[in-house]
DNA sequence: ACAAAAGTGTTTAATTTACACCCATGT
DNA sequence: ACATGGGTGTAAATTAAACACTTTTGT
């Protein structure tokens, strides 16, 4: 029934304190979240399915930010993504709704273990990486972020709160481009920020301000097979970033 | 030798989820941070003296806001204190030099445990609460943020990463509000920000800008015993705040 | 030819910056 | 009388906001 066994692999396993993800991923036009699908054997009252973020318990010998990296990688297949904590989450009863400790009972050593979990959150285009569902995922599934299944634990709290800071640090920093794939057109990047801050803006004052602060560089690519005049790529320049980063920017969309 | 009895008080707490306070206190001047002195039977080599961040173990039956409230109250004797959370630092080794973890054998139960410890901040008038030592901490005492003494375990990096987040804080939402005195002049709250951002600011155009948002109230009372003309006192309008910080508002000094 | 998104400037309003003098009080 | 920080306005420069048409491509 489980392929996966995790009680045997928990060996090293700090029993107390867990990472969880929020992937955001973009597809060009709605904003979503990556959910995993928990192989429960024991499925919630009837037909209800019970959707999580991507976590698991940290072990003893990595610290957070290793453990966000190998969990994300261990439940999705994803990695080299950049992850950004953003909150810990620790109220005594974040597990105790009965069919998150009844899938606590399939996975954990402690299920009845309390546990803090370490936040993280990112931003990817959807299209651009593959999900491999593994270890207790049955499935990684995007999800559109206004429309979102049940979830277990604090899910919808962690979520919201990944929101929240997505938002507020969008608009402050150019926060697109750290977690934004190679290539991209301006447009592409104008749909972001408006599915992130759920906002129209305007073209050309978008591209102007968006231009002025110059670490975005222009490529000769263009679009091919489009439909409408083809829009140049650009690319996101690191160095030029953290030039201005370190120059105490700030800047409004 | 040591008043303080600690591993007998152990029970309940988690012994791999830790909370560190680090409050900031504001003179009038310059910038301080609250550190403790820690009661060490055997002090490290010869004269040198560590300090640390007010913190300790988490209780399994509160959440995370009420163990910084109560492990700030327990050692230094600070209440009511609005505290922010702003990170979690896991480093596995974060705890093993020799003199910490000499001082974890006195004080806990599992001195060996692995820790991740939940950070919060504050800012508060360093002259309008007194602190009272108590617990394993010998002392409580403001120490110049310029100059900071030696600090056990990795609280020099969570200091540093509390004082970059108070500096983006303050300089995109009205932060030294949430976590001033009751009333205080135009000219306190200046220097306050001037400390916190380590610039200086033009007057005029600090106190057009701050009144602009209108959730500053003038008190009729001023200012006496000051050998020059005597400042109005503001207050905080926390309802006025909460609206304006509502409508997603920015702002930059 | 048409649909669809790319690309491009200007005018007006709002905001930011720089800057200097008189005021009220205690000593 | 003097030293100290409080309190005030204006002009110039910068930035933000509103707004419409031509271009290039695929079908």
């Amino acid at each position: 029934m489980t392929p996966f066994t995790p009680k045997l692999t928990e060996a090293g396993l700090n029993p107390n304190v867990s990472v969880d993800c929020v992937i955001f991923g973009f597809d060009g036009e709605r904003l979503k979240v990556l959910l995993i699908d928990r192989d429960q054997v024991i499925s919630a009252k009837g037909d209800e399915k019970i959707y999580a973020l991507p976590g698991n318990l940290i072990k003893e010998d990595e610290n957070l930010d290793e453990a966000a990296e190998r969990v994300l990688f261990e439940l999705t297949g994803l990695e080299d993504i950049f992850l950004e904590q953003f909150g810990s989450f620790g109220d005594p009863k974040r597990l105790t709704k009965e069919h998150d400790s009844q899938w606590l009972k399939q996975i954990r050593a402690h299920p009845e273990a309390r546990v803090i979990t370490v936040a993280y959150y990112s931003l990817i285009r959807a299209d651009q990486y593959e999900l491999h569902a593994s270890g207790f995922a049955k499935d990684a599934i995007w999800h559109d972020i206004e429309e979102l299944p049940p979830l277990g634990f604090d899910h919808s709290e962690i979520i919201e709160s990944a929101l929240k800071e997505l938002k507020f640090k969008s608009k402050y920093q150019p926060i697109g481009f750290e977690l934004l794939p190679e290539k991209f057109t301006l447009g592409q990047l104008q749909k972001l920020y408006e599915a992130i801050l759920n906002i129209e803006l305007d073209k050309r004052n978008f591209r102007r301000k968006i231009l002025k602060m110059s670490f975005l560089t222009p490529l000769k690519e263009k679009q091919i097979g489009v439909p409408h005049k083809p829009a140049r790529y650009y690319t996101f320049d690191r160095d030029k970033y953290q030039s201005y980063k370190s120059q105490d920017f700030y800047f409004t969309l």
